[in-house]
DNA sequence: GGACACATGATCGTATACAATCTGCGCACC
DNA sequence: GGTGCGCAGATTGTATACGATCATGTGTCC
């Protein structure tokens, strides 16, 4: 059941004396979405989740909802909670809001970067490129989402980094369903030209990489018209 | 227990085989909340709740942490859930968050607006105008942040309609706790204007008005540094 | 041979029960 | 008289139990 490498129960052990557990949960299974362990369409029975993390239903219950409302998951009344499908429609809508949203914010964040931030950055492009060249491409893609949900951080809008980090939840299911080629390389290049110019204090560039660097992953996508092309036709046979 | 007007259980009642019963009871918090009936950092018990409603605690926990997640209430660990009291670092966040999502949507609404998007948006706002006249301010107040999120669903962003209801909400407690006078005039004659806009076609101007009412809206708040000054000094001599 | 009806099993929705934790009050002690 | 401790009440955290709903497989009828 464990094969997909979500720490047990024991393994997230006594780790203080967090209140909910639910949470905990909750961000396992969203660590999971965004290295695509866990694919779009997923069934995540409650019995099994629970079994997994050592937890009763009530907990994994909960978690699902939160999820549900990052709508990282979808809740079908008494039949159970899917990892989303994404829809055309909504792989563009993520990206039109993150284009509203990171541009801008990138901007704030060159103008407020202290040297601190800037190595954080620097050491968070750093994994991206050692877990791209060990092959990890999961961990990759979570760590470039990261770096996105780091630049809002350092703009010191936590509302707004609120809101990109659940867009790049969403981007990581998008790319999960539409990804069409495989040149991760272009995405790296333009995170290094970001921490420039973010290093460099110049905001109007930032904001100008960030809008180009959306565009980029967005004409990466293959978003023809093809409503739930991947697995559609096992679950399309499956029930419908 | 129900002085809040807070629809009891047999008012929601069969409501067609509705699947979420927490979802009713999310709703009806958070409209109470939108309305004002519910302010700023009052305790939301359990049970009370689920007596109100008629429901167990099970779903009155899931409804709070749907409030949770939308950040209206603020869950403490072995204490209990309480309306959110939005610091003014927050409520500055929340208009910086909805001016970087609220002009260009109002754009996008501008041009894509229906004569019968224009219809329910005249109806929206002749609705907020009666309940002013009525001197019902809370619907007045909920009716005004509808209009809104209407704009945001004319320009079929789905995605960012969803951020800006969040914003909306969390607007009303900003406007709880911050508001400094009460001339809500103002306001409704820029939705006037925005409507005329849209009306028209004229996506430029309703960008522009939009920008322009949310500054309004900003600038009509003490957001002085005082953090919790409404009821601080009970809360802070009660606990810390 | 195919399609519909029904029974069965699995899974979810909700309520309730019990354990853990916090709050408030009273009392002893300083 | 003030301060600290300890117990009782209340409230939340979690698990479990039970009823409801849906998916699935089999048998019969056409």
């Amino acid at each position: 059941m464990n094969e997909l490498g979500i720490p047990s129960a024991h393994a997230a052990g006594r780790e203080s004396g967090r209140a909910t557990r639910a949470r905990e949960v909750a961000d396992s299974l969203t660590r999971a979405i965004h290295e695509h362990r866990l694919g779009p369409g997923m069934k995540l029975s409650e019995d099994e989740v629970g079994e997994i993390f050592g937890v009763s239903r009530t907990i994994v219950r909960a978690a699902l909802q939160q999820l549900a409302h990052d709508q990282l998951v979808t809740i079908e009344p008494h039949r159970g909670a899917f990892v989303a499908q994404p829809s055309v429609r909504e792989a563009r809508e993520v990206f039109e809001a993150r284009a509203l949203l990171e541009p801008r914010t990138a901007r704030s964040a060159a103008e407020r970067a202290t040297p601190e931030d800037i190595a954080i950055l620097r050491r968070h492009i750093a994994q991206e490129h050692a877990a791209l060249h060990a092959g990890q491409d999961g961990a990759a893609l979570r760590l470039s989402g990261l770096f996105h949900i780091e630049i809002a951080r350092i703009a010191d809008q936590a509302t707004i980094a609120e809101f990109i980090g659940q867009l790049v939840s969403r981007s990581s299911l998008v790319i999960a369903l539409y990804w069409r080629r495989r040149n991760a390389l272009c995405e790296s290049h333009a995170h290094d030209a970001l921490l420039k110019a973010l290093a460099d204090r110049d905001g109007a560039l930032a904001e100008d990489l960030m809008k180009g660097h959306l565009l980029d992953l967005l004409s990466s996508l293959d978003l023809r018209e093809a409503p739930g092309q991947r697995r559609s036709l096992k679950e399309a046979l499956g029930r419908a």
